[in-house]
DNA sequence: TTTGCTGCAAAACGTTTGCACAGCA
DNA sequence: TGCTGTGCAAACGTTTTGCAGCAAA
């Protein structure tokens, strides 16, 4: 998926509910969309602020949820008391490793754990929509 | 593990770090202990300020703390904004399961998930001190 | 022109902290 | 007696909201 793509839902998004595609917004998707891996409302504040200096944190905050509701942004707290967003990943499920030292994320994908997953859920006769699966530990670099 | 033994590493932990074991806190530990599965500081508050009215929310924040620290509580956001704590069960590791329509907890415990997540930590070199692992949906008696 | 958005400031929320007094060992 | 704990209120950081003016369709 291109990032053109994810404009386009975005945008498609938008003229449903009949809501505009305002110039703030568009600022803030191009600022998720250019960032790698996780990025938290401060950092997405700061750089919207660089690249318009008028835009204000509500609507980083309103934006994202936006994003959230249309399937581009998944958020995660890690632990942490702040909101994390990262791009909604194509098709494949992939989860966390947080360094609790310098606190950088890894993501890893383990096919055992979606079977186990599938598993379970036919065993609970629950209906999962999502999941989130975090390690916590050290890295090689902090040890 | 039974009631009294928890009690004792509490009182155990306390001693060793010189640190009293006021009422306060063996009314809250006491409601901690008796608590079912998950509960939320608010929770808490409500319960010791039933046995006593004077206690104050920042004594439950300041205990819950200890609990952590101690060892017999451990803490869990559940993607809400409130911290929920839990008895620290004896060896067996447990995940979650989250109804997102009536918010009802259930824990499961997976064999494979617990080999899959040695095999991350050797692939990726971290070493890991602790893990979440949530997942969201429907229970079978809210579909 | 109509609708919803925006920035700002203020509020809300869960949590933490500073302080003077109280209570455990 | 020495401490540390306690309650209270005030502070904190993140997130939400009310409002008057603004911008997209």
């Amino acid at each position: 998926m291109n990032k053109s793509s994810e404009f386009n839902i975005f945008k498609d998004f938008l003229r449903k509910n009949n809501y505009p595609f305002t110039q703030p917004r568009k600022t803030i998707l191009r600022i998720f969309l250019q960032s790698e891996g996780h990025i938290d409302t401060q950092e997405l504040y700061r750089k919207a602020k660089k690249k318009d200096s008028l835009i204000s944190l509500s609507t980083v905050y309103r934006t994202m949820h936006l994003l959230v509701e249309c399937g581009l942004a998944s958020e995660n707290t890690f632990g942490a008391d702040t909101k994390y967003f990262e791009k909604v990943p194509g098709k494949k499920h992939h989860d966390h490793l947080v360094c609790t030292l310098c606190r950088k994320v890894e993501e890893f994908h383990h096919p055992l754990i979606e079977a186990s997953q599938k598993e379970i859920a036919k065993q609970y006769q629950f209906l999962i929509t999502s999941h989130e699966m975090t390690l916590f530990g050290t890295c090689s670099a902090c040890e």
